[in-house]
DNA sequence: TAGAATATCTACTCATGAGTATGATCGAGG
DNA sequence: CCTCGATCATACTCATGAGTAGATATTCTA
């Protein structure tokens, strides 16, 4: 971008880069685009979406920003490319689960697995958090569609798993806006807490989704009994 | 509030007031800044907190901007007002549960219900959405704190549910986690979507998360064959 | 080597919204 | 009836940030 600065424009920024990137894709307009992209991606990640100005992902890349303002459209198209880019491999993970033939619930796991990471991703939050508040009503209408296709998606195997046996009677609806839930406020606490791997969190995830609080092993009596006393542990 | 205005100003306004608030100006004054803080809970909650000004709110309240600063000190402040709220239910819930001798998973059960309920009212919203990035560092602290201690308290009940055997093993942190993302993200469907009641849903999802998916009934094969079989519950 | 694209910058406009200075109005006490 | 404090409105200031106009530099092509 910055092609005619005279002093070496970006050693030592944008860490994670590796290599400048400006020099090598000088010519190449879709990339520096995708960098826009990532970079307003991690901008929003960071400081939302109200409290980051197209100033600061100018200033992100070493650059001004109508530089930006030539690579996309409005703010609101950054932030539409970002959900895109978010949604992506969950989109890819519902077509690679497509023909399997394994018992539904592990179809959805492996979907839940792929839908976790990519919320722990740099996109995830503009993923998890494109509101339709901030949006104008024909691009709300467009992303709505794309979280509810997702949302029919994780139904559709849930009801695959009731008839196939592999998941127990459920009411899809709610159980989907559960694991939905639950998978997407990773994007709220996976900023501090970066203890474990996204893939980690959403085999962690999953595993509790599939067993559910309520012990299997019939050990014990504490489960069911509703005035029970407290009970040692049988171990 | 508005009460020199000619027309019948709050009837139907404010409405647990009772008794003539006007008498009693210390009462009253705390009423208004309840409903001060009301309408901006359903504000925020309707059009996220950016895009909420505060003529908006004021306007809701048939009053100018100034009467609202009358009644408190920024914006900020209303937030995080809006937040104590939401989370009173909560915190409560959490006291009522402290020296019930029920199993823990039955008293988590019941503080996740309570947890559902608040975060589907109309400060729930607030209370999951008060962003650190929108605050200032004083308060992003004070609120991280309370968020942090709701989180610590399902984590206890969960550590203690797997002593009593009311619980399988699982991972404390990673399992209250999921379960507050879960509820948590009530606050943003249940706008739309109101065909449960609050109590409702909150049940569900306790439902959901204490069977959990894979089925416990040993009626078919297609779930876990390999490391289990199928056990009755020795109710 | 002169244009023609392409890419980027400087320097704006303009709307919005938080927060305030100041004055008007009302009820109550003297 | 008159003043005082509490309450509320009018009419501002001021900063920020989205988006743009127009100039400039760089590279490509003929």
């Amino acid at each position: 971008m910055n092609s005619r600065r005279t002093s070496p424009p970006q050693a030592g920024k944008s860490p994670a880069a590796g290599t400048s990137p400006w020099r090598a894709r000088r010519r190449d307009r879709e990339l520096k685009r995708e960098a826009v992209i990532h970079a307003a991606a991690r901008a929003f990640n960071r400081k939302g979406y109200h409290n980051t100005s197209l100033d600061d992902i100018a200033t992100a890349l070493e650059v001004t920003k109508p530089t930006v303002y030539y690579y996309v459209t409005n703010k609101e198209h950054l932030l539409f490319q970002c959900f895109l880019a978010g949604i992506a491999p969950i989109r890819a993970a519902f077509r690679e689960v497509k023909d399997q033939q394994a018992p539904a619930r592990e179809r959805l796991a492996a979907v839940l697995r792929h839908y976790g990471e990519a919320v722990a991703s740099e996109f995830g939050w503009c993923m998890v958090r494109a509101e339709d508040q901030d949006l104008s009503p024909a691009m709300s209408r467009h992303i709505k569609a794309l979280k509810s296709e997702i949302d029919q998606g994780i139904r559709r195997l849930l009801r695959e798993g009731v008839q196939d046996g592999s998941i127990e009677p459920c009411d899809p609806k709610m159980t989907a806006f559960a694991l939905a839930g639950a998978l997407n406020w990773i994007a709220h606490w996976y900023r501090e807490d970066r203890s474990l791997t996204p893939g980690e969190i959403a085999a962690a995830f999953v595993t509790i989704f599939e067993g559910g609080l309520r012990p299997r092993s019939a050990s014990q009596a504490a489960t069911r009994a509703p005035l029970r006393r407290r009970v040692r542990i049988a171990r």
